[in-house]
This record gives structure tokens, C-alpha cells and sequence, in this order.
DNA sequence: ATGCATAATTATGAATTCAAAACCAAACCG
DNA sequence: CGGTTTGGTTTTGAATTCATAATTATGCAT
């Protein structure tokens, strides 16, 4: 058998998902800025699709919190405010340090490694403050996975997203990154440690430095 | 100025919310059973409406997690195994937990005393499982609205949405109404001595032999 | 009779059309 | 001169139509 020309190029999702992804990608790129109204007819003209998968789309994004539907006036994107921020920095805090108390008690050899290696790259990645971001999420997003509840990390997926909304994110602080690497350390030491008593207090006093960090 | 006649019957929230709103009953009331397959054209003309509005709602319900689309072949009603169950649960439980330290910390003399009124109701209201459970939700709802965060609080709604997808509910197992009665009368003990520390630990407590009476 | 190929039916996904509400501006009236 | 009303335009919300993929049924051949 020959090789498939891919016919279907592979679509094994909708479309409406994919416009929803694209959403996303421009909101958090402030292609679309926090507060401002979004143009239904601009928008499918632009991706080249009718109204209705970009309506689908946008229904799913306000269901995320990512943008606010108001009554026969459309789609906005959300603006969050600093109380929000703090809010939902809290929320994350208060889940990842359960992970972090399940990791450090259950997690296999295999898993900690991976989150060592993440912790490694981390560590050399104090320099380049986008690198840095990125691998902090793998390391932060992992953890959840590891601790192997499949609800939190999508509660912690959603969460995410709409701190991206807010550009004040403490890690832009200077300083900052050290400090929260010099955090990690010790995380990563209680991780190893099987301690998990200490992993959830320093994951939490991780998430609490880094709130004020914002403030 | 009269009386308004009411022109706008009250529509203040769009087609597609209502709709989503009777499918959420309609699968919490069992008529639409989890793992089913969900009809478009039958439950359009079932609501006497087009498929667009519904198919915007079900795109809501599953952002939510209570259906699931599958590509080409429609949207399914949820299916939660037991190990999903217990996922969310705990998750509850960390999210309350945290809310109960927070309320026994800030909460005010009239917070306390709405908490206090409808421990009170429930109290009274052993011997009628519905009424029980109805109140039981309301007086975690209400302990995480006065926590005061917004995030925490829809978070747990959708999460308490899709908690009842399952029927073996822990407050089913027999003596287990009496059992969270006496934990809740402890909680609020710890509530009104102000002290944070116990109302978590209770709390975390509660849920975890919640969770036990249902395994 | 069974298995496979193919045709007919059905349902989904998306575009298009239609109706009504909100917005904007100009003219009218006090 | 200011405020209100009315007309036209824009935009949302919903229904309808259309295309395509999947499923079922049918028929033919072995």
C-alpha cells in the first residue's frame, strides 16, 4: 500500500476546538486585549470560517473565563483584576502543595526524575526569563500530573489560562527568579526526601512569596 | 410612571444558558443516563428550538465535563468511574478545607451566624435525606462564598456538578447522615473559636471519611 | 448461508439566511 | 438651546440549508 497522500491532514478535532485554541493564542498574545470587544463577522472573515464554529468557540472560552458574554452586545475579553489575580494565584497554591505533599509521598523513581530533570533545566535557565517561564510550567504542570489527579490538572490548566490575562506576573519582578529557583531547591530536597509534610508547606510558602512578589 | 408590563418576559440570559440549564437537570434527574448517546434532533424538537442554541449548550456542558463530543459522532452524557469520583472529591475536600480556615479567620459576626443558622436546619433535618442533602450543599456553598473567593467558588460548582453524575453518593451509606452531622457540629465549633488550623484539619476530616463511607 | 462490496439513510459539522435588538445620528419639538 | 424621538445601520441570536462523514441496509458472489 502506498503512502497516504493524508487526506484528511488530520483533523481528529473539530473545528470550533481549533478556533478556540487560535482565541486563546491572541488573547494571551494581547492580539486581543483584556476588556475589549471581539468582532464575530472581523474574526471568522479573517479565519476564513462562518460565524458559527467561531461562536461555538467563543461560548467555550467564556465557559474557561476567558472572555464574558454579555447579552445581545457579544463577547468580551476578561479583564481580571488585581483581586482576581490574587485569587486565583491562591487557588493554585492551595492545589499545588496538595500535589506536592502526594508526590513527595507516592511519586516513582521514574517520576522523580522527571521532575529533577525539569528542576535541572530550570536551574540553568535562569537567565533567559521566557525559557524560564515556560520549563517552570512544564515543571509546575507536571506535578500535577504525577500526583495523578486528572480533575486538578484540568481545574489547574484552566486556572492557568486566565492568569495569562494579567501581564503583571510575578515572576517579571527582578529578583524574583533566583529567589523562586532558590525555592524549587528546596522543594525538589523534600521531594527527594519523601517528606510530605514539607513539600506541601513549601510549596505553599512558594505560591505565597510569589503572590507578594506581585502585589 | 405604571407598573411595567413586563415586555421583556425576563430573558435576561441567552437561549443557549436555559437550554444548557434544563440539560444539566435532565441529567442530574437520570432522563438523560450517563454513557448515553445525546440526540440533537430529538431534544431540539423536544425544547422547540433549532439545534444551534443546543448545540452551543452542549458545547458548554462539555467544557464543564458533564458531556463529552466525540468527532463525528455526537455528544455522550459523562461517564464517571469510581476512581473519578474520588479524584474529585478530594479535590472538594482540599478546596473546602482551605475555605474553612479562611472563614475561621476573617469571617464576620454575620457570616458566622448565616453558617451557624444553617448548621442549625440541618441539624434538624436528619431524618429527610433530600431536604438534608439540599441543605448540606447550601451550607458548603455558602462557607465557600464567605471564604471570598470567587474562583474557589465556581470551580467548586462545576466540580459539584459533575459529582452528581454518580448515584452512589456517600451521604447514601446508612448512619452516615448522623456521622457528617456530628463533623459538621464540630467544624462550627472550630469556626466560632476562630481557629483556622482545626477548621482545616476538620474539614479535610470530613471529606476524607466521606470519602471512605463511599468506597 | 456467510462475507464483502456497495448503495441508501441518517446525523454531524459548518455555512448561510433571517429576525430582532442595540446603537448611532439627525431631525423635531418643547 | 437641550432633550427626546424616530429612522437607518450594525450586530447579535437563532433557524434553516447544505455538504460530508458515518452507519445501516441491501445485494451479490462465493
Amino acid at each position: 500500500m502506498a503512502a497516504l497522500p493524508t487526506p484528511p491532514p488530520l483533523s481528529p478535532r473539530a473545528l470550533y476546538q481549533d478556533v478556540a485554541e487560535r482565541l486563546r493564542q491572541q488573547i494571551f498574545a494581547r492580539q486581543l486585549e483584556p476588556g475589549s470587544w471581539i468582532d464575530e463577522l472581523k474574526l471568522a472573515a479573517e479565519f476564513g470560517i462562518s460565524r458559527t464554529p467561531l461562536r461555538e468557540a467563543l461560548k467555550v472560552l467564556a465557559t474557561e473565563g476567558l472572555v464574558t458574554m454579555k447579552v445581545r452586545r457579544g463577547a468580551y475579553v476578561t479583564e481580571m483584576s488585581a483581586d482576581d489575580v490574587a485569587q486565583v494565584y491562591h487557588l493554585l497554591g492551595v492545589l499545588e502543595s496538595d500535589a506536592a505533599a502526594r508526590v513527595a509521598e507516592h511519586a516513582s523513581d521514574d517520576e522523580r526524575m522527571e521532575l529533577a530533570r525539569l528542576h535541572a533545566q530550570l536551574e540553568r535557565q535562569v537567565r533567559q526569563r521566557d525559557a524560564f517561564f515556560a520549563t517552570n510550567e512544564q515543571f509546575h504542570m507536571a506535578l500535577l500530573h504525577i500526583a495523578g489527579n486528572r480533575w486538578a490538572v484540568q481545574v489547574a490548566t484552566d486556572l492557568r489560562k486566565v492568569m495569562k490575562l494579567n501581564r503583571h506576573h510575578s515572576l517579571f519582578k527582578r529578583g524574583r527568579l533566583a529567589e523562586s529557583l532558590a525555592e524549587h531547591r528546596a522543594l525538589m530536597r523534600a521531594i527527594e526526601g519523601r517528606d510530605p509534610a514539607a513539600a506541601q508547606a513549601l510549596m505553599r510558602a512558594h505560591f505565597e512569596s510569589g503572590l507578594e512578589a506581585a502585589a
